[in-house]
DNA sequence: TTGTAAGCGTTATCAA
DNA sequence: TTGATAACGCTTACAA
């Protein structure tokens, strides 16, 4: 493989000159610059990332941190990222943590070891404060996921999860419904990190009057599998909800498609709100009420706030919000 | 950040001791080892991958390349593979090549520049004669995409195509169908990749003695949307076929939900193979048949076969073929 | 505008 | 069993 001493060799001028060429410094006469550039491309020549890395300041590469890679919310989501990041000259290494806090910590050593110059996470496992650490050695851009911590010093893009589960549960109380299930992918506690999507359950409940029913809280639900579990606990149920708020449009593709098997009419017997936006949703029969996420948004505007605190160290870090919206079909 | 020598400074031995601990060496007196690990641990050491890279052999990562993250069929495939990389003690690199043949080459070069010990294509854009000078700098194993060039030394994953094909047109037929739609992703020439697939089709539809009909080959066609194009076009048909064999769950899922918004009866008036049994398969309404490929299986495989060339560079290289799968559901 | 030389953090070779 | 030292391929003062 040719390296830079081989291009120095066959173009004749000093290696400085041939890494000035690389780099496209400015003051460098044509005719050096020309034969340095004939002869890495008779050589099939490539800078060699490592050392580059591991001299230099910059790697060109920002590191991605997803869940779980299959859920298509997340994949669309790196989709976006990725092509904005290539755009902006850099190549984007995609990291699964598949819901492990050590994993996670793993890859954040990206960024200690100058394998990143920055950092996205779509989601976060460890507390803040097991994070934070790192934002040391590189900046951290938090895409979807947001910590509540008033101190924390990160530059977030966001949406408005309250606002998103609000509209949802308004929307079905407002189609007459008032016996609603609610199906997480968190635990409903407070510190949860669910916990704006759980405010705005409540909040729509409470302006209302109606009151929750724990029976009708289901947590952690993350899959097709998920959901089908769960319409199968709502039917041996007594007191059965009406309707079911969901935390994914998987979990509520399963629900919708174990409803149907029980022979459920939905939305007569069931109607079933998801959250996503994912482009199955609108496959599915009836097509699915959701939230939908601006995905492609939250990716482009991640990779611009990380390229802007990438070439300007001082810039202040800022929260953005992006905007939410109901989608509303028929299974509503 | 901690490197190397604070290690040395603070546990008093020299640097070839403390590179000997982080690599595990046999011979080492437990005395200093300890002392080593007890540095390491105190200072939050971690070995700067960049100049292990450039200085070592190996880098414990592999590339993966895709075509298309937000594509289940490859998401899914990317899950199996990280998950059994990591088990491995491999860091996974995700690479979207987007189709793009130079994208392709770029990501080729993670292994002329030592970032990755090997890579594992899913989707191969170039000629093979293209990539295979990379395979000097590390082996190259290619999972569901294979080249049907017989002197190409590489390993592959691969799936009976040919079969798939046949099995899902056959099923058709069989089903008393005579005018049956192939719509591919390809471009139904020869040279083409998915020629194995082409020629399933040729192959049922000329033992039941049935001839093509060119207007009902639709080439290119990858994305829901793409599917809902797909309807429109059959509807302005005046010589509609009965059902349509597809290249992808995706494409499918696109037709028959258009189909359905026209009015059309599923599988009365239109019967619908897809291929992949993606989640969302058995979500739609009918539920979809297609021709189920052994995604986990095939990623596990891709991964142990690449490991293999790893840690044995005299290994001969061998193609697998894993088994493929009709799944009957209600659109056929 | 160009070149020389030092150094980034490792591992491998050699000698002790 | 251990240590000194060179080398991997590049960038960047500094000097010219």
């Amino acid at each position: 493989m040719a390296n830079i001493s081989d291009v120095v060799r066959l173009s004749g001028v000093s290696k400085s000159t041939v890494s000035r060429v690389i780099n496209n410094y400015p003051h460098i006469s044509k005719e050096k610059k020309e034969r340095v550039l004939k002869a890495m491309e008779e050589l099939g020549y490539t800078p060699n990332l490592s050392a580059r890395r591991l001299r230099g300041q910059f790697t060109t590469t920002i590191g991605v941190i997803v869940p779980r890679i299959v859920n298509p919310f997340f994949s669309n989501l790196v989709d976006a990222i990725e092509k904005v990041s290539y755009q902006n000259g850099y190549q984007t290494i995609i990291c699964q943590s598949n819901l492990d806090k050590e994993k996670e910590l793993t890859f954040l050593n990206l960024l200690k070891t100058k394998q990143a110059d920055g950092i996205i996470m779509t989601a976060i496992e460890n507390d803040w404060l097991a994070v934070e650490p790192f934002t040391e050695y590189g900046p951290i851009v938090l895409c979807n996921e947001y910590v509540s911590d008033a101190n924390a010093n990160v530059s977030m893009i966001r949406l408005d999860q309250f606002k998103g589960a609000y509209m949802g549960v308004k929307h079905l109380i407002e189609r007459g419904h008032r016996k609603i299930a609610y199906c997480t992918g968190g635990s409903f506690t407070d510190i949860d990190k669910d916990n704006d999507r759980n405010l705005g359950y409540r909040k729509a409940l409470e302006e209302a009057g109606i009151e929750i029913n724990p029976n009708w809280i289901i947590l952690n639900q993350h899959t097709i599998q998920d959901g089908k579990k769960v319409m199968k606990y709502l039917l041996e149920l007594k007191d059965r909800p009406t309707a079911v708020f969901t935390g994914s449009d998987e979990v509520a593709g399963g629900i919708l498609s174990a409803a149907k098997q029980y022979g459920f009419s939905i939305p007569g017997d069931l109607a079933i709100v998801g959250f996503d936006d994912q482009p199955a949703a609108e496959l599915l029969d009836p097509g699915l009420t959701t939230i939908r996420q601006p995905v492609d948004q939250m990716g482009k505007k991640a990779v611009e706030v990380l390229v802007g605190h990438l070439n300007n160290a001082g810039m202040a870090t800022a929260t953005y919000e992006l905007p939410i919206e109901l989608v509303i079909r028929e299974s509503t």
